[in-house]
DNA sequence: GCGACAG
DNA sequence: ATCTTGTCGC
């Protein structure tokens, strides 16, 4: 299974090479943070989708006892254009570092059912940020040869430029690679971004950990991610894949 | 041998 | 990921 990652890796494009305009890839009015852009009037009079603004689909998972609900949310201009989902049996255990053999079949049931072809695929886990380089999303993202990125809450190796406690909402640094990851020391593989952090005092949120999947480079990445997010933690089309999921995984019950 | 380790 | 009440804060 390693060396079938290595190989994904070589065939992986960590650099932009994408058709859609980046830039009209946006979660609907953004509400509070961010630093970014003039308010382009992008949205149809009507309050539609521009039909020609890129598709992001997010794609995350529920599990029940030995099985897997794989839910996929397709947004477009921050607005549902397909929801999609697919229960599958599990075969192979949780092991760090190889959750795509996990998760990949249950994730591809359900892309497989979706009748559109999204532009961006925004899978929950690690795309670069990977032992080697060979995270879910960019697995998956080789795999349909689509543009991905990987958005995972925790760090599964590398290192960040700073320390990413109590960081203002909007912040972000580069991960680093170090010895656990299969290249270049110092290669930059993804960024710790704050999607959302308290006002004042008590607890503080922790940031995301974002990473190239497929054919989407490193600071492009955060920034898709970043004109994702909607003023929750994670960015709208993982968020509502998430609850999807759970949705589905409760009627199941 | 010990520690680290996405979901 | 999942099992789960209350609780603190915006």
């Amino acid at each position: 299974m390693e060396s079938l990652q290595r190989e994904i890796a070589d065939s992986a494009v960590f650099d932009d090479e994408f058709d859609f305009d980046p830039t009209a890839v946006q979660s609907p009015a953004d509400s509070s943070q961010q630093q970014l852009t003039a308010p382009a009037s992008d949205t149809d009079s009507d309050g539609s989708a521009p039909s020609d603004a890129p598709l992001a689909a997010g794609v995350d998972q529920a599990f029940l006892d030995e099985r897997a609900i794989s839910a996929v949310v397709v947004l477009q201009a921050g607005e549902v254009v397909e929801r999609t989902h697919a229960v599958t049996e599990l075969s192979i255990p949780y092991i760090p570092g190889l959750l795509a053999f996990r998760e990949g079949d249950p994730i591809v049931a359900a892309l497989e059912t979706l009748d559109c072809e999204p532009d961006l695929l925004c899978f929950d886990g690690s795309g670069r940020i990977h032992y080697r380089q060979a995270g879910l999303a960019t697995h998956l993202g080789v795999v349909f040869d689509t543009p991905s990125v990987g958005i995972a809450k925790n760090l599964l190796c590398g290192t960040p430029r700073e320390s990413v406690d109590g960081r203002p909402a909007g912040w972000r640094t580069p991960i680093a690679a170090d010895d656990a990851v299969d290249c270049a020391d110092g290669t930059l593989i993804g960024h710790a971004y704050q999607s959302r952090q308290y006002e004042s005092s008590g607890r503080h949120i922790n940031p995301l950990y974002v990473s190239p999947g497929h054919r989407v480079a490193a600071e492009t990445t955060v920034d898709f991610v970043a004109a994702l997010c909607n003023g929750y933690k994670l960015p709208e089309p993982t968020r509502l894949a998430d609850s999807y999921a759970d949705e589905v995984k409760s009627k199941l019950l």
